[in-house]
Formats: C-alpha cells, sequence, structure tokens
RNA sequence: GGGCGCAUAGCUCAGUUGGUUAGAGCGUUUGCAUGACACGCAAAAGGUCAGAGGUUCGACUCCUCUUGCGCCCACCA
C-alpha cells in the first residue's frame, strides 16, 4: 500500500522556494521551451516595478492577476509570454537617492558629486532595488520568463527611445518650445501636467489696490510684472477704460497699466478687474501669447526672485511674501485681507513641494498635430489607413472607440476620452541626471537628432526625458523594438495589460499613443484595471501610518497562495479592496484544508495517477472513464457538479472574472466535495460499491482531485504544484506494489485516454529540477475540458434530498441536545415514492452522517420531532418537548403560509402567467407544490402533538 | 464647476444580460477530539438589499430624485 507520507498540515515554508526553483530550472516560463504544438500566443508585459525600493501591496495584486492570466493560458496550450521588467522611474529614484545622500549629510547631492559620480550613485541603488524586487516577484510564484528580463534604462531600451525621439521630431510632434511649465524646485526639474497634484490649503488672500480697481492675489510675490488689467468686454463699470493706459502705483513705484476686455474676467467675481502674471500662472500665460503681452519671470529655478522684481531680487519668493506686502501696506495699497481662504495648492507628485509655473526652453510632443499614419502589416487596426491624416490625440481616441482596445471595468472609457480630450501638449524634457539623455546636439546654432554625433565639436542636450516616454514604449521595447524581432512578430500585439487604475493616464495612455504611432498596431487588446489596495479602515497604506501590510510578511506568515486568495477572491477590477491579515489566514485555513482533502484521498485511495497527460493541449476530463460503470447518487451528483464548476471556473477565467472563479472553486471544494462527497466516501455501502466493480470510487476521486488541482493551480500554483507531486510518489509507490496491478489493467481495458499514461516516475520534492521529472509538473499540465455529458440534473435533485434529510435530522439532534454519539431512531412518512425510494436506496448515508439507527424504526411512535421536507416528514424519536416543538411549528408554518400566499396570487395573475417565460412559472409551480406538501406535514405534526400532549396532559399533567 | 464610483448580515464583500423563500468568508452562539484537516466538524442566530418615487406580470438588479462616503479631472484673478 502507498504510505502517506504527506504531512498533517500544509507548511508553505517547506515548499514554495523548492517549488519555484524547480518551475525556473523546467525553463517553462520561456514559451519557446514549453513542449508540444503551441499556435496561440498569449503575452503580458509586466508593469515595471520602479526601483525604488520594495514591493508592496500593489504589486502583489498585480502579480498575482497576472499569474493566473499566464498560468492559465499556458495550461490551456498557449504559447504564454510574461515579460519581466523594472522601471529607473527617473524622478521617482533620483529623489529618493538625493534624500538619502542628505541623510549622509550633503546638502546638495548633485554639486557635491558631479553628474557622472552622482548617477554612479544612482544606479548602485537601482541595481539592489532591482534584486529585492525580482526576489520578491519569485516569492509570490510568478511565472515570468527571467531570460526576457528588461529595464526602462538599459542599452535596448535607450535604442527603442532614441529611435521613437527620432522619429517623432522627423515627423514633426517633438518640437522645442518656450512655453510654461511646472517646475519642482526642489527636484530642480519640470513635471508633466499629470504629474502635479493638488492639496487644498488655507492660506491668506489679499485684496489690493490697483490704480482704480481692487484686485485679488494669494501670491503677492509674483505680482511685480502685472502690467495688464483684464476686464469683462460687457463690464459697462470699465467700458470706457478699454484700450487705454492708465499710471498705477505699484510695489516698486509706478507702472503703467494697459486695459484689455477678455472674457476671461468674470464680471462678479470681486471687482471684476484682475491683473494677469503671465510667466507665473497657465492660464496668464495662454491670455499672454493671445494678446503679446511681456512675459517676465519674476522667479526662477531655484525658487528666487529675479531682478524684475527690482530691490528684492535675489530673496526667496515665498520668504520675501511678508516684506512685498508691508511695502504695499505702508503705501496704503492693501484694501483688505482674507485668513481663511482655501485654494488648491499644486505640489510635485513625487516630493510634495510646491510647483512653480515658470516659462522655459523644453522639448514636447505636439498631440494635435496631423502626420501621415504608418500602417502595420502585422496586425493593421482597423479604420485608419496608411498614408491617412491622423493625430496623436486621435490615434488614442480611434482605438479605444472602435473597441480595438477594451478597458475594464469600463467605465473608465468615459474617463478615458474625458482625459484625452483635455490633453495638451506633453512636456518630456526633464532637468534630472538620472534617465535617457535627450538624444539631441547643438553645435553653434545647429542641431542633430541622434544617439552620437556625426562630428566633432557637439554638445548634448542636457537634459533628460521623462521618464514615461521610456515606459510609454515597454510593450514594444521589452519586445526588441526598433528592431523586426521574431518576438514582435509572435508576441504583439500583447494580449492584456493589467495594472493599477491610478496609472492610467500615465503610463496605459501614454503605450497607446507611442505604439500607435510607432508600430501601426495596438499595444494590447485588454486592459485590466484592479483596483487600490487599502487597510481595514479603508486608508491608504503609507509609511506615516504604519498601516503596511508587507506582502513579504504575509508570505512568510501564511504562504504565497493565501497571500495571493486574499488579493484575488472578493476583489472587483476597478474597486479598491481592504485588506487584513485575518483574511490572509483565512485563506491559509483553506490551502491547508485543500491539502488534508488531497491527503485524504491519497490515504485512502489504494493507487493514485495523476491523469491529463495532454501537454500542449487541452487535456479530456477523465471522469467518463468511469461513466460506463455503476455509479452511485453520490458519484454521479460529485460528477455532476464537478464537470458544472470546471466550465463554470473556465468561463468566469476567460472573461477576466477571477474572485467569481476563485469563489466557485473554494465553495466547490469545501462545501461539497469536502463536506459531503469525502463524507460519503466513508460510509460502508459507499465503499462497498467500490470494491463490487472495482476501485470504482477511488478512481473517481483522484481523478476529481487531479482535475481540481489544475484548476487551483492559477490561484495557488505553490500549494497544488507540491501535492500534484505528493500524487506522483504516491502512484509511484503503488506501482513498486504489484498486487494493485488489476487497476491499471482495468483502466487499460476501458481504454481510458486520460488515466492511461506514461507512467514515468516523478521524483520527490526537490528534485523536481531534473530534467526527466519537468515534463510532470502540474504548470504544464493540460487545462482540464469540462465533460458535460455529465451533468445530471435528476442526480443533483435527489442527492439535494439527501442532503436537506441529513441536515434537517442534524438540525433536530442539535436542538434537543442529543448526544453526539448516540444514535436515534427515525422513521419516514411520504406519498412521494421517489423521495422514499432515494432515501432507502442511501439510507446508509443518512445513517451515517446524521446518526441514526434505523429509518424506518417501530421504536418511533407517539409524539416526535420531524423535519418536515415537501411531502416527506421524517420522524425523529426524541423525549420531546411538546410546548417547543408546536412553537417551532407555528413557526414553519407561518413562513410556510406566508409563501403559499404570495406564490399562489403570482400564479393567479394571469398576466404573470401569459408574459413570464414558461420555465419560470414551471418552476413556481413546482415550488408551490412542495410548499403545499409542508405545510400539510406541518400542519399534520402540530394536530399529532396536541392530541398527544392533550391525553398525557391528562394522564401525568406534563411532559418530560 | 464637470465626471465617476460605492451604500446588501456585526465586519469584509459576492450577486454576469430583471424571475432564489438574497449568498460567502470572518466574527458571534451552541455542541463535538467523528479514522484528511481544531488552520477542523456539526447546528444556529443575524438582512424592510441607504431612502423616496417610477418602469414591469415581476426590481438587490433598469430609470429619476434625495441622503451619506469616496475618487478623478478642471480650476477660482
Amino acid at each position: 500500500m502507498a504510505k502517506n507520507t504527506i504531512p498533517k498540515a500544509y507548511e508553505s515554508k517547506q515548499y514554495e522556494d523548492d517549488m519555484y526553483a524547480a518551475w525556473e530550472t523546467s525553463g517553462f516560463f520561456n514559451p519557446d521551451q514549453l513542449p508540444g504544438e503551441r499556435t496561440e500566443s498569449f503575452s503580458i508585459v509586466l508593469p515595471p516595478p520602479n526601483v525604488t525600493g520594495t514591493l508592496h501591496m500593489g504589486h502583489a495584486v498585480m502579480l498575482a492577476l497576472e499569474d493566473i492570466m499566464v498560468r492559465f493560458a499556458r495550461m490551456r496550450g498557449k504559447r504564454a509570454l510574461w515579460v519581466p521588467g523594472t522601471d529607473h522611474a527617473a524622478i521617482a529614484t533620483q529623489a529618493k537617492v538625493e534624500r538619502l545622500l542628505m541623510k549622509e549629510g550633503m546638502k546638495d547631492p548633485r554639486r557635491e558629486l558631479g553628474r557622472e559620480a552622482f548617477l554612479k550613485r544612482v544606479e548602485a541603488f537601482a541595481a539592489e532595488s532591482h534584486d529585492i524586487i525580482v526576489n520578491q516577484a519569485k516569492k509570490m510564484g510568478a511565472s515570468l520568463d527571467w531570460s526576457r528580463e528588461a529595464f526602462t534604462l538599459d542599452a535596448q531600451r535607450n535604442r527603442a527611445v532614441n529611435a521613437a525621439f527620432k522619429r517623432m521630431h522627423e515627423d514633426g510632434l517633438i518640437y522645442r518650445g518656450d512655453r510654461i511649465v511646472n517646475w519642482c524646485p526642489r527636484c530642480k526639474s519640470t513635471l508633466a501636467d499629470d504629474e502635479v497634484e493638488y492639496r487644498e490649503e488655507k492660506t491668506t488672500f489679499y485684496y489690493f489696490t490697483y490704480g482704480p480697481v481692487v484686485i485679488g492675489t494669494a501670491r503677492p510675490e509674483t505680482k511685480f510684472a502685472d502690467k495688464v488689467l483684464i476686464v469683462h468686454p460687457d463690464d459697462a463699470r470699465y467700458a470706457s477704460w478699454v484700450g487705454k493706459e492708465m499710471e498705477v502705483e505699484w510695489i516698486e513705484g509706478p507702472v503703467m497699466a494697459k486695459v484689455v476686455a477678455d472674457e476671461a474676467a468674470e464680471m462678479d467675481m470681486g471687482s471684476g478687474a484682475m491683473t494677469i502674471t503671465p510667466a507665473h500662472s497657465f492660464v496668464d500665460f495662454d491670455l499672454a501669447k493671445k494678446y503679446g503681452f511681456d512675459i517676465v519671470k519674476i522667479i526662477d529655478e531655484d525658487g528666487n526672485l529675479t531682478a524684475a522684481a527690482g530691490s528684492f531680487a535675489g530673496k526667496n519668493a515665498h520668504a520675501a511674501r511678508e516684506e512685498i506686502v508691508a511695502v504695499l501696506q505702508k503705501k496704503g495699497l492693501v484694501d483688505h485681507v482674507d485668513e481663511n481662504y482655501v485654494h488648491n495648492l499644486s505640489v510635485c507628485y513625487r516630493c510634495g513641494e510646491a510647483v512653480e509655473p515658470l516659462p522655459k526652453l523644453q522639448w514636447f510632443i505636439d498631440v494635435n498635430k496631423p502626420f501621415p499614419f504608418r500602417a502595420s502589416s502585422h496586425a493593421p487596426m482597423e479604420g485608419v489607413k496608411d498614408g491617412q491624416e491622423v493625430t496623436l490625440k486621435g490615434l488614442m481616441r480611434h482605438v479605444v472607440e472602435t473597441g480595438q482596445i477594451e478597458i475594464l471595468p469600463d467605465r473608465f472609457h468615459k474617463t478615458y476620452f474625458h482625459w484625452i480630450d483635455n490633453l495638451r501638449d506633453w512636456n518630456i524634457s526633464r532637468q534630472l541626471w538620472y534617465g535617457h539623455r535627450v538624444p539631441v546636439w547643438y553645435r553653434e546654432g545647429e542641431m542633430q537628432i541622434g544617439e552620437k554625433p556625426q562630428s566633432d565639436g557637439w554638445e548634448q542636450d542636457p537634459d533628460t526625458l521623462d521618464t514615461w516616454f521610456s515606459s510609454g514604449l515597454w510593450t514594444i521595447s521589452t519586445l526588441g523594438w526598433p528592431d523586426q524581432t521574431q518576438d514582435l512578430r509572435v508576441y504583439h500585439p500583447t494580449s492584456v495589460l493589467e495594472t493599477g487604475y491610478d496609472i492610467l493616464f500615465f503610463w496605459v495612455a501614454r503605450m497607446i499613443l507611442m505604439t500607435t504611432y510607432a508600430l501601426g498596431e495596438v499595444p494590447f487588446r485588454h486592459v485590466y484595471l484592479h483596483g487600490l489596495i487599502r487597510d481595514e479602515q479603508g486608508r491608504k497604506m503609507s509609511k506615516s501610518l504604519e498601516n503596511i501590510i508587507d506582502p513579504l510578511e504575509m508570505i512568510e506568515k501564511h504562504g504565497a497562495d493565501a497571500t495571493r486568495l486574499s488579493l484575488v477572491i472578493g476583489t472587483t477590477p476597478g474597486n479598491d479592496t481592504k485588506l487584513s491579515e485575518e483574511k490572509v489566514a483565512a485563506y491559509r485555513n483553506f490551502a491547508n484544508k485543500l491539502w488534508n482533502i488531497a491527503r485524504y484521498i491519497l490515504s485512502s485511495s489504494s493507487r493514485v495517477t495523476p491523469t491529463g497527460p495532454a501537454i500542449g493541449g487541452e487535456a479530456e476530463s477523465s471522469l467518463d472513464a468511469q461513466s460506463s460503470r455503476e455509479m452511485t447518487l453520490a458519484d454521479r451528483w460529485i460528477a455532476s457538479r464537478f464537470a458544472r464548476v470546471t466550465d463554470e471556473v473556465t468561463r468566469h477565467l476567460e472573461r477576466y472574472e477571477f474572485s467569481q472563479a476563485g469563489e466557485k472553486l473554494r465553495d466547490f471544494t469545501w462545501n461539497e466535495l469536502a463536506d459531503w462527497y469525502l463524507e460519503v466516501s466513508k460510509v460502508p455501502s459507499q465503499q462497498r460499491a467500490s470494491l463490487a466493480g472495482g476501485p470504482l470510487r477511488t478512481d473517481l476521486l483522484t481523478t476529481i482531485l487531479s482535475d481540481l488541482l489544475k484548476l487551483w493551480h492559477p490561484f495557488m500554483p505553490f500549494v497544488t504544484e507540491a501535492l500534484w507531486s505528493h500524487m506522483a510518489i504516491a502512484s509511484d509507490d503503488a506501482n513498486d506494489v504489484g498486487a494493485e496491478g488489476s487497476f491499471r489493467r482495468s483502466l487499460d481495458s476501458t481504454g481510458s485516454a486520460g488515466l492511461a499514461r506514461d507512467d514515468s516516475p516523478v521524483s520527490a520534492v526537490g528534485d523536481l529540477a531534473r530534467d526527466d521529472s519537468a515534463q510532470n509538473l502540474l504548470m504544464i499540465q493540460s487545462w482540464p475540458i469540462a465533460d458535460l455529458s455529465q451533468k445530471d440534473e435528476q442526480a443533483e435533485r435527489d442527492f439535494a434530498l439527501l442532503q436537506q434529510a441529513i441536515t434537517a435530522i442534524r438540525n433536530i439532534r442539535a436542538q434537543y441536545q442529543i448526544e453526539p454519539k448516540s444514535f436515534v431512531d427515525v422513521r419516514m412518512e411520504t406519498t412521494d415514492d421517489h423521495a422514499a425510494g432515494v432515501l432507502e436506496e442511501n439510507w446508509e448515508i443518512v445513517q451515517t452522517l446524521a446518526k441514526v439507527k434505523d429509518i424506518r424504526s417501530d421504536a418511533v411512535q407517539g409524539v416526535t420531532a420531524a423535519a418536515i421536507l415537501g411531502p416527506l416528514t421524517i420522524h425523529v424519536a426524541l423525549p420531546v418537548d411538546p410546548v417547543a416543538e408546536r412553537a417551532r411549528l407555528v413557526k414553519a408554518r407561518d413562513e410556510k403560509v406566508r409563501y403559499i400566499q404570495t406564490t399562489q396570487a403570482k400564479l393567479e395573475n394571469g398576466d404573470f402567467v401569459s408574459k413570464a417565460p414558461a420555465r419560470v412559472v414551471e418552476e413556481m409551480r413546482a415550488k408551490l407544490e412542495m410548499a403545499r406538501g409542508e405545510l400539510e406535514g406541518i400542519e399534520k405534526q402540530m394536530q399529532e402533538i396536541a392530541s398527544f400532549s392533550s391525553t398525557r396532559f391528562a394522564r401525568s399533567g406534563s411532559s418530560q
């Protein structure tokens, strides 16, 4: 006999690292090495984590979800590729290293170290982070193809960046312009519009007398060069001033102010007149451009006042505010002050520093400029012809509008369009050091685009590119672009892009922009957006709140599988999830449950063979191996249920409904397989049937187990792989013992394709890396196909009756506090021959699971506790308290009467009967019948109690 | 200001084209060392599906409005 050497509890730590090593050495993470004919590709590129430190729960969800997709695709025989990589995250990484260096005592790390030495420090930090991240991804079980690992700042990606830049420049889409941009004085760099965040802040708001009017501002320090007064064209109060100039006393003495009419001024706002600051406000800048006003820079890149501030030049702008107000105060120009003004302060999304809008000469991508579209011959986009004039904005809109890219959940389509419609030209140059250098060279007014200059004397643009420029190319740069590689042909467009909804604009939209432009293809077909992981109270996890749940810690304590499940089940795309350690522990319990289910099946079976040899194809479920044999009701029930669940789970996974797939699997595994079928399998009669007809039950059990492990594998790769190896061991042991050879023979004679497999020995855990055993890894087994011919509605109904009967008897036992070990007598009473037959045929199951002595015992007389199931009444012989029993029955009766009334009313409604589908009407009639039967049973029982207790009361006065 | 989301059992959430006597996990109560599992087993309690209207034979599900919470975008000189 196969010895059960499987430990009692699943200790994730003892398996996970070995399992991952076995997968990795098998080479199967690389789709080129997968066995079998694989014609269909499935590809995902990993959203590259920033090399700023360690992985958090957001990364963990991402890894869990994507691994489910990839493992599922791989098991379905697809060429499944998941490309790993990391993001240099220019601004974030540089800021982080700068902070570290300042902690080490440096005041201005960039200046103190110089460009080269500074970059070395950043790179060392990035390398360290990279290693940590890779290790963490492995801990999660991510089946990433490490042989294709990429980095947004490596040489290959640099070629992609330069190629894209050059082509966009040639198409006139990249231009250099002196425009107002967001400047972070701390990062000393510009930011893209969406890299600016807003924080509500209470501040002082000043009202100053400006000539004849009062103007308001929250920022007096920007007001030095305000020389234009804007009024509304319809504003009668100021109509006579328009076009005129007037002398106005101001901070540094009198200035000449021009009055201009424009709708930008709102009449009912304050005085209805305003001055503008073109150099430090986006709105004012646009106005200045419109009218050709001077754009005078007041604040410089260090946050100091410029020469335009006269005597204040060189002072820190913020610090000078008070002084400036004091000057105006002295001149009597301060009208009044509002101390409780609330405004939106714009801050840097990386360091939180207040952002200063100021004009700078920068590189931009023009999103509105028409250019001729270059169509792809490999995966052409619908609705755009080669050479057709398009804009980047138009392309981004088009591919989503036409459904060539679908976003899940679909409400994000609207958000996406709204964002595109508001999109301005994208500022792509940064004054950071860490990043792709702008591939532009200058010499005496000349300019050259490219990686290297053609001749001497050229100087490269000192700026680097926005980190999103390189990550925007991610789907194609990881697959080899700008070269026309095999990978690009085979794996592009990628199947799905899975990421958090918070970077839909930053990244997803930019990839769409870059790829539709560069390749004329969509970068991916589907976008799956997961929600944010929050703490139990729904707060964002952050260091300052100390509410971070570390995925590594969860893996350490509860296992990677439990961590994965806790992030997948109970979550829906686009919605945030609250996570707690208890939730992870709950799934740890489930992993252990699965472990013990397998342990039971493996130890109770004489021999076990994992099924499903057809690697690279879809295995036919081997349940049909049993169909010709005699199956018990429970067998037929579980086979039917399993076929259904297999089908449902597969469909859910196809539709990216991971939570529902997992939930259905869990319910089946725990509430049906373990709680019922395994319990039934312990009933002697069920075992006898097996003995009589061969190892039938065992066969069914192991078949279900092996398919169940396959279904669970994408969700819980570690436990399932560990159990799979144990199954293989068990089967191995069995082969050594020749006594059970009949099992194999009997299988061969039935010609069961599923089980008659190459039974090459599978090694123990830890040896799995051996070449000859790699083929036996669960990760490459074929996904089960639901055998819907196993669906058996009659068996499901009959077994449900059995379950109800057992539960009802148990309920009565619990209520009357019957000793758990003692058996009770039971008598059935029914007009339904079929129901009676089902219970009689399976009475041993009832006997065992409900602890029943005899099912038609004559000992059951007088008053009983009754379980009433439709036309079936089960009397349980007990010392009954008639008063309590009556109360119970009254409650049940009232409920039943209410149900019958409403149901009857519906059925008597002509509209319902004529308009509702026949199926619904039929179902309702059947339920009504059932309820009537039950009501009858209840009333009968009430009468019995009444008559019994009256005689009894007459005799002894009281029960018990 | 514009847009979006969420309100279902004490807590966390499912509920797929409208048809269940509304589900799960955790927690709670009661009982149990039953031959895989106490990370377990059995039984149970707990919901006017936020509120008000409407459409429909029928609404947790669709529409309108209200209330509360949250998010995104724009932005107020």
